[in-house]
DNA sequence: TAGATTGTTAATCGATTAACAATC
DNA sequence: TAGATTGTTAATCGATTAACAATC
């Protein structure tokens, strides 16, 4: 595949297009055109285009996209085909919930154990993962290929949690602790989850709508 | 407060200007410049006064910025100090989760009620939150002034609610379910907690890095 | 005062949009 | 063939970085 360094915000957008192509292929959609991809995502065309074209020709002139193909190459070029292996640790409440919920198989992951350090979790089995002991999880990192690990630990633990996961092989940690991981040097993948972060942009933009609508007032004199 | 257009990249940055301060303060520390505050967390001291500059002036010259006086004055752009009302669509699962972890508070938000259809929950009190009948949803909207909801609902009913809430006063939506919930023309506010998305993102960024270790392996003939 | 550091203007860089030849 | 639509090159726009006068 081609691998020249891609933006940033190109990648941000993959995950999109691959969810509206899958609703598009269960409508029964067969082909679509950059135009009206662009309609449905509020993007423009040529946008579309230029992000398609960082990765391959996967058009076809004067016809557009053939839905299924155009997903396959998404899905591979985000590595859903890979089979990633993924380990959580902290399986209380939201790593419970992500565990309950979450289907890391329909995003190619595979969630092959979870770690905790409360006793009654330790040896369950909880859909089909079994949780483990946490002083087990170096040995089990050891012998078991895990490129993504899922961070859902109280935050006081961490950064220690996370330089056993990285001097143990693990390429990326998905962040759900309201932490700053990433550090200047290390060469570790971070995505973080940060729902407070998420909240207070919302907040932000409400409050901005609702200072809009003051001052449209005052003008007015309402 | 000046309001002036801001772009989206200045926003999503203030969320984690203010997680800084607040550590900065934890740790005593009463004066930072944009240098320093560059160098933790990882960007260019112009960006920062760039950025801050678009809200006011916060520093002083030769001194840099208070951090206590920062932190308050982003608390406020971000509208922290409002008190909206939120309330809370669909507790199971990960509605659960959030209402058991997440603290609403801490980011000035009220979470004053949960909505749910599962009779079992329907009366109870969780965390101080009163879980009520879905039923009741659209008479309380009406009610009270609710700015926010948080949408944990299965992906089917999404819609739906959203048109009651829309239509019943609410100005914001924190989206947790996997759907695209804006819609062209509509002035609503969404904000989007796509887990899959996020995952997908990683995993691109780890399929990357292996594709770069294996091309060089390749060229130096491993 | 001299040194430090801001707020802001100008320069650079990168991302998005427009245009169009190629071609299905 | 004629019409449609791609992939790509060029133009525009916006965001980041650099520079510097103002001033604490």
């Amino acid at each position: 595949m081609k691998r020249v360094k891609v933006s940033n915000n190109v990648i941000r957008r993959l995950p999109r297009y691959l969810r509206k192509l899958d609703e598009l292929h269960e409508n029964g959609t067969n082909r679509i055109s950059s135009f009206e991809l662009g309609q449905q995502l509020g993007l423009t065309p040529s946008q579309i285009r230029q992000d398609f074209s960082c990765f391959g020709e996967f058009g076809q002139q004067g016809y557009g996209y053939n839905v299924a193909v155009l997903r396959e190459q998404i899905a591979g070029i985000l590595g859903m085909d890979r089979g990633y292996k993924a380990i959580l640790v902290g399986a209380g409440n939201i790593g419970h919930a992500l565990m309950d919920n979450f289907s890391f198989a329909e995003c190619g992951v595979q969630l092959v154990a979870a770690f905790d350090i409360k006793e009654n979790l330790i040896g369950t089995v909880f859909k089909g993962v079994p949780i483990l002991a946490e002083s087990q999880m170096e040995e089990y990192l050891k012998t078991n290929d895990i490129a993504i690990a899922v961070l859902c630990v109280p935050k006081e633990v961490a950064v220690n949690v996370t330089k056993v996961l990285t001097g143990n092989g693990v390429e990326a940690i998905w962040n759900f602790t309201n932490i700053e991981l990433t550090e200047p040097n290390s060469p570790i993948i971070v995505e973080n989850v940060h729902f407070s972060d998420s909240l207070l942009s919302l907040s932000y933009f409400v409050s901005e709508r609702m200072d809009e609508h003051t001052s449209q007032n005052t003008k007015t004199g309402k």
